[in-house]
DNA sequence: TCTCTATTTGACCGCTTGTTCCAGAATGGC
DNA sequence: GCCATTCTGGAACAAGCGGTCAAATAGAGA
């Protein structure tokens, strides 16, 4: 061992994951990270290489404690058609938040690198896949729990959900009204009736 | 008056429309755009003032080239629900075609710059609602007509069939299967049913 | 044909970009 | 206490950025 860091690389990926999700990827700057970091050019490039590796460990950081959160949510013992219902409020009060104006990190990744830069378009179908799955089991947890139609494909209900989802936070960059929201997750959770 | 203009406006607005479609606001560059357009710089300094402004008309031609086609598909004589449910296909079958993976303009705007610029806020706000207003109308005319449930509120089903339009777009960016885009089309036209 | 005016052209500006590099500082193992 | 090793802080880099400007150019109206 030699002298260790002065800084948790944790931290650091947490406030570059802030940053990016802020501003996305081209218009945040190695300057704007370095300062929102509270780093040195050096301690940033020696730990995480160069911006889009940085970027890609933002994007990890963000899976982790967005899956965090779902399966808090979805996994929890009781109705699992209860948690979906919930989950997607959760979605629909985040799109009328102040935070919920900047969107959804994966979301703008997907938009402004997916077609060009195939890491990213590799990490979104992993972080798509795993979304996917975990809400597809609450689906068939619902089914066999007998609140949820049992004739219909816990997959492509996920699907229809998750779909849903992505466009609500898309809306929420356009500080939409209470109402608008409203019709849209009314329509939406239609489908678990 | 005085020597004229060597090009063509709109023909310049066209191509920086799709220069900005495929890499973004802050990824294009004005010399790449200077390149796509054909022109030098004092030309494009000249006519549109600068790069933003020049997005926003970009923009502007987006919106008028999608409204021409939605009108077309949507104000057709016969069904209004089988237009709907041609609408809803269309960009489904855009989602899975290569040019579909560049998503859609508007989106791309909606999540890189409307949660800092004004002016792009403002235009999609209006855009928006143009799109609403077109597709409730619609409904209205099928529920006139006696296709779709006229105890559903069309604006309310315009919301949602817009917000699940916006997540096939993001959708289109990760190259999904045809299998996948199917679930969330059968599901989201059960709403006409 | 001459003049007037807008367009074209490309050099040029200061600034920012992402990245590299290195001297000096600090640490743990011996 | 020394050495090997790592981290720190900042200078330096070439390339590219968005934007300006003045001279050359060419068409329309007289």
């Amino acid at each position: 061992m030699a002298r260790p860091k002065e800084f948790d690389p944790d931290d650091a990926a947490q406030e570059a994951m802030e940053a990016f999700w802020e501003r996305g990827y081209a218009a945040t700057s190695v300057n704007d990270l370095l300062a929102e970091m509270g780093l040195n050019r050096g301690s940033l490039y020696g730990t995480f290489g160069d911006k889009k590796q940085l970027f890609l460990a933002a994007l990890d950081r963000y899976e982790a404690q967005r899956g965090d959160e779902l399966r808090v949510m979805l996994e929890r013992p009781g109705s699992a058609k209860t948690a979906l219902v919930d989950f997607i409020h959760v979605a629909a009060d985040c799109c009328t938040s102040q935070e919920g104006r900047r969107g959804c990190l994966a979301g703008k990744a997907a938009m402004e690198l997916a077609p060009h830069d195939k890491d990213v378009a590799n990490w979104l179908k992993k972080f798509h896949r795993r979304n996917i799955d975990l809400v597809a089991r609450t689906i068939a947890r619902g089914q066999e729990q007998g609140e949820i139609d049992p004739t219909l494909d816990a997959r492509a209900v996920a699907r229809f959900l998750l779909n849903a989802m992505t466009g609500l936070r898309l809306l929420g960059t356009m500080s939409p009204s209470e109402a608008e929201v409203q019709d849209v997750v009314e329509l939406t959770l239609k489908v678990l009736d």
